[in-house]
DNA sequence: TGTACATCAGTGAACGCGCGTTCACTGATGTAC
DNA sequence: TGTACATCAGTGAACGCGCGTTCACTGATGTAC
């Protein structure tokens, strides 16, 4: 029987979620053309209505991704008016994203034989730039108000803050959740601060 | 025509070898029994002479990686008798190993469906695990001679020092080369001291 | 030093599977008259 | 309000490709006699 007939906008928008929530849970492998349509209910050649090809698809999770993190920077902004708050509020934040599901490292370090792979390179770089000069924004407003150090660069500061939780999320991964990335972040966050606010024994 | 016949312990090195230098340089995906093969000179079926399966000349390579990371700590720790200097040179090291392709997070990140994701995983706490370990061992031994403070468990420093780094190295990697690591490393080795570094501030 | 034989690293053809993509088609929906 | 028609989201069969793996075989190497 026929599926029901819905708007291709709908439909972009139903498929690059369900391809998404394939490849956190179960990998780039298994985000096939084929499981992304019986997700939407839809036979496997029903997806070319809507995107020319998978190459396609794999961009519109991108741009998902990329909402999705400058919506938590936006959010984390509301929350206070302190830049070393709303750092932690970033970074709280990204943990509840990398608990989520794998879906960035993997579609970074997808080599998909198909994929071309410098147009995604540059896509990731897009938004990983874009999520790190949002954060970078918040640093130089710190050191503004001379609660950060202002001897090292924005982006060297903003990089690091997601460096810190990074390794604890690749272990919460690897070990199914058995590491707990929750208490990791808590006194990474101890480190991060001590590493960056404005001291005495900063000053060079 | 016959290819030279050799022992089998020479051939698992080659083609362990062969495998981790094409996952490297080009991807999982493009690690292919038939790209291995050509690279030590036999024909495809001829490697099934030296492994069972293709998952376990991944587990070949990831023991090759872990092996190499070892080797990193060791050597750093040859070099000085100063936890801190030995946390720089783990460091610098693991900075050069970064740059020598991206073998290692395409293999965390590898979905391939068949392959044994459970066994794989495993295998990759293990390695992971190990390398933090040794470092961690450092670190103690920094909290002992009083230069790094001790407020904070070993392994969250040991981890936070690669994850200082592992931002950039993404970038560096997406960027094909066109971000500067290890400028990146120096500015952040200074906030990972200022981080762990015993001085009045930290005492809780 | 020769000869017979077991061992085992090599070959190449063939298989089966999964997957992305194409194509001719169908039939529901919305619009013009 | 009805009818004719263009549009376009749906279907399912078929394709071609790459790849891991198997299997019967070959022929070189090393050892026992």
């Amino acid at each position: 029987m026929a599926e029901a007939k819905l708007d291709t906008e709908i439909r972009r928008e139903q498929i690059a979620e369900a391809a998404m929530n394939l490849i956190a849970a179960q990998g780039m492998r298994k985000m096939s053309i084929a499981a992304v349509a019986r997700r939407v209910g839809l036979v496997p050649s029903g997806i070319y209505r809507h995107f020319k090809n998978k190459d396609e698809i794999i961009h519109a999770v991108l741009d998902r991704v990329a909402e999705r993190l400058s919506e938590n920077v936006r959010a984390a902004c509301c929350e206070s008016d302190e830049p070393l708050e709303q750092l932690k509020g970033v970074l709280m934040r990204h943990i509840r994203f990398i608990r989520e599901g794998r879906a960035v490292p993997r579609m970074i370090f997808a080599d998909d034989a198909r994929t071309d792979g410098a147009r995604l390179k540059r896509h990731v770089v897009e938004v990983f730039s874009g999520y790190v000069a949002r954060v970078a924004d918040i640093v130089a407003r710190g050191q503004q108000q001379g609660v950060i150090r202002g001897d090292v660069p924005v982006q060297t500061i903003a990089m690091m803050l997601f460096g810190v939780v990074i390794p604890a999320g690749i272990m919460w991964h690897m070990t199914d959740g058995g590491f707990d990335v929750t208490r990791h972040a808590e006194k990474s966050w101890r480190l991060f601060v001590a590493a960056v606010a404005n001291n005495a024994n900063n000053h060079v």
